[in-house]
DNA sequence: GATTATATTTGATTTCAATCTAACTTTATT
DNA sequence: AATAAAGTTAGATTGAAATCAAATATAATC
């Protein structure tokens, strides 16, 4: 049975060799806060346990066991964010702290129900993709809003953080995901762009459209 | 923020307590299965916590206190019962191992918000008493199966034990919350009492009749 | 290629919660 | 009063997690 703290690791683990393949223990060290001898312990933990591959000032590589295995925890996390938006009436702004404690409940029965009762969903409230009870995720082909050109039109489709600020920020200004956007103009000096959905007009900082996936 | 070895000697207390009201540091201790010595420690650290008052060589009394935060525990567990069974489609035999797990998250909307999607229920799926949000809890009156007389008819409205054995047991016999239950005849010799139900004529053991209650 | 700076690892320590054993004390029982 | 049972105390142990300081390896620069 895997401890609380090893599955942070993994998971933290996990999210940065998925934005970035090449993961140090120093990466690792700064993700979580936690000085490096200590993640480079726990990483030695990970490689008797299969997953991770890691040789000596070699950047951490995840095997596929240890990908499954973390991919089971972010699917238990996204599953219970679904849920708790579909089924209980939380707003998406309101499920990140739950679910964190949520993925780490130890029952297969329990998270395979709400997949059957939320009929098998493919995203979670934020458009992020849930991997399946192997563990295999499909990553949808979508790219940054800030990447867009002008007179571009796009759909909302995911937003890359579950902070409760950001989502309020969103909230505040009626942008949902499925929202239609049109880029109407990027600003060179500072990257904000200006865009219109829903018949409003807004200007986004580069900060913002950073965190908009579109497609 | 009480830690989960905390959470689980306090609920054993709780449970000990309403069982009989005098409860030694050797019964916890033979509850939990753990030495005496480690037990007296934990309760002076809950005498710290002004969860029980305890002078040396005297019973363990829960604190109002006390009461209260084990209440909350209970609460969450039974209420996470009622969820999992009213809201998510599974039967009141395989609810306990979860919510053992359930009941240690912290979060009071979660909690709050399935107390509202269940309209605020007085009893889980086996029938013992929710504790409100003040960790207030209305015992009904209930008695033992094993206390009635011959020939009187009765509603079972409660179980005394979650396990999944003994509710398969009822289940393959039939035996739901809220059935009529007639006691046809009492065996003095081993106390087994031979009851019908709709329609239908069992032999229950003692032990079986200890552990449903009825009104 | 030698030197320096940076990153990583090692090993010794610390901290902490939770438990235990062994010795002793108090209370209850015969 | 003697004995047994229950409770206490003190001290040791365990194991997980984290840390620091020092040694070592790699990468960058001259």
């Amino acid at each position: 049975m895997n401890s609380l703290t090893e599955e942070n690791y993994l998971k933290a683990l996990y999210h940065l060799v998925n934005e970035n393949d090449e993961v140090s223990v120093n990466d690792l060290s700064r993700q979580l806060n936690i000085k490096m001898p200590s993640v480079n312990s726990m990483i030695k933990k990970f490689a008797e346990k299969n997953w991770v591959k890691y040789e000596s000032y070699k950047p951490i590589k995840l095997t596929e066991s240890g990908k499954k295995e973390a991919s089971l925890i972010v699917r238990k996390h996204r599953l219970t964010e679904m849920f708790l938006v579909e089924k209980m009436g939380f707003g998406w702004e309101n499920v990140h702290e739950i679910a964190e404690q949520l993925e780490h409940i130890h029952s297969d029965i329990f998270f395979d129900k709400m997949d059957e009762i939320l009929n098998h969903p493919k995203v979670d409230p934020h458009g992020e993709p849930i991997p399946d009870k192997d563990g295999n995720v499909i990553q949808p082909d979508l790219k940054k809003l800030s990447k867009c050109k002008e007179n571009e039109t796009v759909e909302l489709a995911s937003v890359t953080t579950s902070s409760e600020e950001f989502l309020n920020f969103l909230n505040k200004r009626n942008l949902s995901l499925g929202t239609e956007i049109k880029v109407l103009q990027k600003e060179d000096f500072d990257q904000s762009i200006k865009v219109s959905y829903n018949g409003q007009e807004e200007n986004f900082s580069k900060t913002v459209c950073d965190r908009l996936l579109v497609k």
